[in-house]
DNA sequence: TATTGTTATACTCTATAACTATA
DNA sequence: TATAGTTATAGAGTATAACAATA
């Protein structure tokens, strides 16, 4: 029926603006050395300093990857293993100052990248496009 | 200024939602020990005959990567090499009938897994986000 | 000469299993 | 015992450079 043709319609549009979204991260992201799960990492410490686990939680990965991930990003100078004063065990990981100024610049060229793209449709539609996508991250959502 | 706001908080929706579906891909690409990159091949290959370079393009990878994704996925029966009967140097990469079960059997999944997320906007919203989606697309969009 | 595709090489990403140290 | 993190290992994904075959 015709609700599930335009359930259908949507899916094709999501899927594919994804690919193209994620195209334009990975390339930025290859432009300054980094791979998509290194960019997103320096995007969750933006305002965060959370142990390996965590890390590994919010990227739906294994904690073993991320003790790669953080090795390299760390050689690199981009963020920094401290101690947490409340548990022997576990890490906290943050951004350097050489890290958050990074974030700072990709942040901006992504934004560059897409702006041109998304300028093009009347603010009124910007902010009707954001409601409508807002629900769909929302708890409960797809997992 | 408001328009540069409301482009920013259009970037920040557009990469949440990308994650997030790419998260639901990814899921459903490993339950089926696919990775992304072999889900996009066969999602690809549904309806083309492409070459190795033409498939390298539009993935945005190497032609030399292609060889080993192909060479996998056409050990696991789902893809095939044939010939190219204008040019002898170029090969056809064709899903063969096993892929293509796969593949319908993946959509199906995919729809399934987003559905009833999006079932809950109202069809009239559903036709609206496929609308102000479908731009962000067309020629001329953020390469 | 230019193009199509493969191979050799090296590095990153990723998971599993086994481990250490702390709780 | 359970949890936080690392290491060892193995395989997949990726690019670069060098190559063979065809155009």
């Amino acid at each position: 029926m015709a609700s599930e043709d335009s359930v259908n319609a949507l899916v094709d549009a999501l899927v594919r603006s994804t690919f193209h979204v994620t195209g334009v991260l990975t390339r930025i992201g290859a432009e300054n050395d980094l791979s998509l799960t290194q960019l997103r990492v320096l995007g969750i410490l933006r305002d965060r300093r959370p142990g390996v686990t965590e890390l590994a939680a919010y990227l739906g990965l294994d904690k073993s990857t991320l003790s790669g991930l953080i090795d390299r990003a760390e050689r690199r100078g981009l963020l920094a293993r401290g101690k947490n004063p409340l548990d022997g065990r576990a890490v906290e990981v943050f951004l350097t100052p050489a890290g958050r100024e990074l974030t700072q610049r990709l942040d901006n060229e992504i934004l560059q990248a897409l702006a041109p793209t998304l300028g093009r449709l009347p603010a009124a539609e910007r902010a009707q496009l954001v409601g409508l996508l807002e629900p769909l991250l929302a708890p409960g959502g797809t997992g």
